[in-house]
DNA sequence: ATGCTAACATAGCTTGTGCTATAAGAAGTG
DNA sequence: CACTTCTTATAGCACAAGCTATGTTAGCAT
């Protein structure tokens, strides 16, 4: 019934492990998101978008720079690095991947979009694979 | 290209208490796997299985009982109110139809019970429902 | 019954992510 | 050019979840 303890434990640190990544990447993609629809990503649009104090947002970018993820100028809007735009890059693939992959399985739009922001940060490669193929192959009408 | 602000906001805030009800969860579900099959949850096993430190697991029992989920008498085993068992025998069906789900995908055995680890807390009813006709339908085999 | 070991309890620290309040710099406007 | 306003920076606090180290208690074995 029950798995091997040290399997079952590896699996709850693998899952912790993503959930510390999960903030870093709804960062980037977001950041992301704002330059590429408005030229600028500003901590107060941020901070709106993330439904947060603008503080906090500065903190985080702070770690973000120190992580090598953004680049900022004091005073002025935050850029992604290469390696920021990397990551961002890959976190928008899986959830646009995720996304179609439940609209394919017939869920409702609002809910696919909604369900794909939590899934998409849990979803191995493996997986992530199974969804491309199974979402190609049943195109959502 | 962008959704409204609020929205966003509103869909990350929701995230970010989905993310602390996570945990509660999996200590839940993990308690009453525990039980079911050896009739006690020892706090050294919760430990070992959710590969943390005992402390730790003292800690957030001692939450879960002030929530009203748990009880312990001291020394002893820590058992599921009614309330506990409840949440619990939720988070545990959602489990298994996630990871019976991937299964059926043709995902491999290992990565579907990890991923269905990080997965199950985000699948809102509705997904859950298709996971769980797709699944009957195409049985892993 | 006494003592040993394993399990639990408790203290105190660290890190991450949130907050409010406030200072300081940039930018637009008269 | 001065002033107001918007934005960013910084300080300081709170709380959750992790850790190590160490004290207590229960249960078993001699």
């Amino acid at each position: 019934m029950l798995v091997d303890a040290d399997v079952h434990a590896h699996g709850f640190r693998q899952a912790r492990k993503a959930r510390r990544l999960e903030l870093v990447e709804d960062y980037l993609e977001l950041i992301s998101d704002l330059i590429a629809s408005g030229g600028e990503a500003r901590q107060v649009d941020i901070a709106a978008r993330l439904g947060v104090a603008q503080p906090t947002v500065a903190k985080m970018l702070k770690r973000l720079a120190e992580d090598g993820l953004v680049s900022q100028k004091p005073y002025r809007g935050v850029f992604l690095t290469e390696r920021g735009e990397e990551l961002a890059k890959y976190a928008r693939k899986r959830h646009q991947i995720v996304e179609s992959f439940l609209l394919a399985l017939g869920i409702e739009p609002e809910t696919a979009r909604r369900d794909a922001e939590g899934i998409e940060h849990h979803v191995s490669r493996e997986t992530l694979e199974a969804f491309r193929r199974f979402a190609k192959k049943n195109k959502a009408r």
